[in-house]
RNA sequence: UCCCCCGUAGCUCAAUUGGCAGAGCAGCCGGCUGUUAACCGGCAGGUUUUUGGUUCGAGUCCAAACGGGGGAGCCA
C-alpha cells in the first residue's frame, strides 16, 4: 500500500475547510497487490479521448491516478533521495541567481498576500480554492497579477516569488508539467513594453543559467544534465508569431485551431523542435486573462507572450503588456466572461489609475525542471501537489 | 457531474466596481411622403426570472431554486 489509499472500495471525500468550496475527489483501491488509486474524472462521457505524453489514448473514465505508475515515491523517499537534494541545490541557486539579477536590475522584491477578496480567473479548467476569512470568502491566490499592478502605484519595478494554487483537472496529473500548488517568479515593470519585458525575461534566465552551470556542476551531472544542450539558453531567444506557430503546425500535419492557443501537443512539438528557448507572441483574443492588453495597432491580437523550453520540455512562462485603463479594463472583464463587481478594490484602484506596465511570471518549477533536466515538473518540487493525489 | 457567465419593456440590449431603471425596433396617436428595412414628432410600455438575506438604499452584493449559454489535458 502507499499510504494514501484505504482498503478496497472504500470510498474517500475530501473536503477543505471552506464553507463553499468541496475538493471532490472519489478514490478507491484497485488491483491485487498494489494500492491503485483511481479517480473519477469531471469529464463527460462524449468529450474528446484523452491522449498520455506519448500520445497514447486513454480512457477518461478508469484512467489510473496510481502512485506508482506516476513514479510518485513516498514523500520521505523523495525528500532524502539523492536526486531530490540536487534538485534542491540547484533550485537553490537559480533562486539566488534571480535575486542578485534583478537586485541590480533595481526591481524590488515584494511579498504579496497569498489569500485575498478575488485573484485572477486562471485557467479555465482550473478551480479556485476558498477560504473562510472571518465569515468572508476569500481565496488563495491563482496569480500575483493584481497586485503586481495595483502595486507599481508607489514602484516603478517589482517582483515576487510567490506560491499558487490552482486545482487543475485531474487530466493534468499525466502532462508531466502541472502542479497544483506551484510557485512564481513574477515581474512587473512600470511604463515598459512587451519587448522589453521580453528581453529581460531572457536575460533573467540567461542569468539563472550561467550562475547554475558555472556553480551546480556537480548537481547537474548527478541529475545527468546535459550542459552542452543547456548552455544553448544563454544564446539569443528565437520569436515567433502565434500565428506563425499554427502555419508550422499545419504544415506538419498538427491540426490546430488558428484562433485558438496552441495545445499540449502542439507545444511540445515546437518545444522538441526548437535548439533553444524561444518566444511565441501575438496570441488571439479570447484565450487569455482580461488583464492582457490588446494590440490597439492590431485588434484582436494581445500584446503578449509565451516563453517555450527546448527539449520537450514546454512553456515556462507568460507575459504580457498589461491594460490599466479602467473602461477597457471592464470591457475586457466582460468579454472574457467575468463579472467585475467581483473585482471591487481593484477596479477602484484602477478607476484612480494605475500605471501602464508589463510583466511575466516564470513558473519556478517548470524552470527548474528545464534547468535540471528533470522528467517531471513533480521532480522540481519537495513536497509536490500533482494534481488529483492526496500528498502532504 | 463540476466550474464560470447570463436572466432588465413584446424583441435586441444599456445602466462602468450599491445611489431616481434607459435606448433602438415593434405597438398606439398625429404629421410628412409614390412608399417598399420609410422618415419626423408624441404616447404607452417594468414587482429588473423566483424566494430569502445584507444595507439608510440592491438590476448590481450574499444564499437557494428555475431557465439559457460557455468551459472542463493550452493559458506557470
Amino acid at each position: 500500500m502507499d499510504g494514501c489509499g484505504g482498503p478496497a472500495g472504500r470510498r474517500h471525500r475530501h473536503r477543505d475547510a471552506g464553507p463553499r468550496h468541496v475538493v471532490r475527489a472519489a478514490v478507491r483501491a484497485g488491483g491485487a497487490v498494489g494500492s491503485g488509486r483511481r479517480v473519477t474524472p469531471t469529464v463527460p462521457a462524449d468529450a474528446p479521448p484523452l491522449h498520455d505524453e506519448l500520445g497514447r489514448p486513454m480512457d477518461s473514465t478508469t484512467f489510473s491516478m496510481n502512485r506508482a505508475e506516476l513514479d510518485l515515491p513516498s514523500p520521505v523517499d523523495h525528500v532524502r533521495s539523492p536526486r531530490t537534494r540536487a534538485m534542491v541545490r540547484v533550485q537553490n541557486r537559480m533562486l539566488d541567481a534571480a535575486r542578485e539579477f534583478l537586485r541590480d536590475e533595481s526591481v524590488t522584491e515584494i511579498r504579496p498576500p497569498i489569500i485575498g477578496p478575488v485573484t485572477d480567473p486562471g485557467g479555465r479548467g482550473a478551480k479556485q480554492v476558498d477560504v473562510d476569512y472571518y465569515g468572508r470568502r476569500y481565496r488563495l491566490m491563482t496569480s500575483a497579477i493584481l497586485y503586481k499592478q495595483v502595486t507599481l502605484t508607489g514602484f516603478d519595478a517589482i517582483y515576487a516569488i510567490a506560491p499558487n494554487v490552482r486545482l487543475e483537472p485531474l487530466e493534468t496529473a499525466v502532462t508531466h508539467r502541472h502542479l497544483a500548488e506551484f510557485h512564481q517568479i513574477d515581474v512587473e515593470v512600470a511604463g515598459a513594453s512587451r519587448d522589453e519585458v521580453m528581453l529581460l525575461a531572457q536575460r533573467l534566465v540567461g542569468h539563472i543559467v550561467t550562475r547554475c552551470l558555472s556553480d551546480c556542476q556537480g548537481e547537474l551531472s548527478e541529475l545527468g544534465r546535459e550542459t552542452a544542450e543547456l548552455s544553448r539558453a544563454l544564446e539569443p531567444f528565437d520569436r515567433m508569431t502565434h500565428a506563425e506557430a499554427v502555419a508550422a503546425l499545419m504544415d506538419s500535419g498538427h491540426p490546430q485551431d488558428p484562433g485558438a492557443e496552441i495545445d499540449w501537443q502542439g507545444e511540445e512539438l515546437l518545444s522538441s523542435r526548437a535548439p533553444r528557448p524561444f518566444f511565441v507572441v501575438d496570441y488571439p483574443k479570447g484565450s487569455r486573462g482580461f488583464y492582457d492588453r490588446e494590440s490597439p495597432s492590431e485588434p484582436g491580437l494581445l500584446r503578449n507572450f509565451d516563453l517555450l523550453a527546448p527539449g520537450g520540455y514546454g512553456e515556462l512562462a507568460s507575459g504580457s503588456e498589461r491594460e490599466y485603463d479602467y473602461g477597457r479594463i471592464v470591457t475586457r472583464m466582460r468579454e472574457t466572461g467575468e463579472n467585475p463587481a467581483k473585482y471591487g478594490w481593484y477596479l477602484e484602484a484602477a478607476r484612480a489609475g494605475i500605471p501602464a506596465s508589463a510583466g511575466f511570471g516564470i513558473g519556478l518549477e517548470r524552470l527548474t525542471r528545464y534547468v535540471a533536466g528533470l522528467p517531471a515538473v513533480w521532480q522540481a518540487s519537495l513536497y509536490p501537489k500533482v494534481p488529483g493525489v492526496f500528498a502532504p
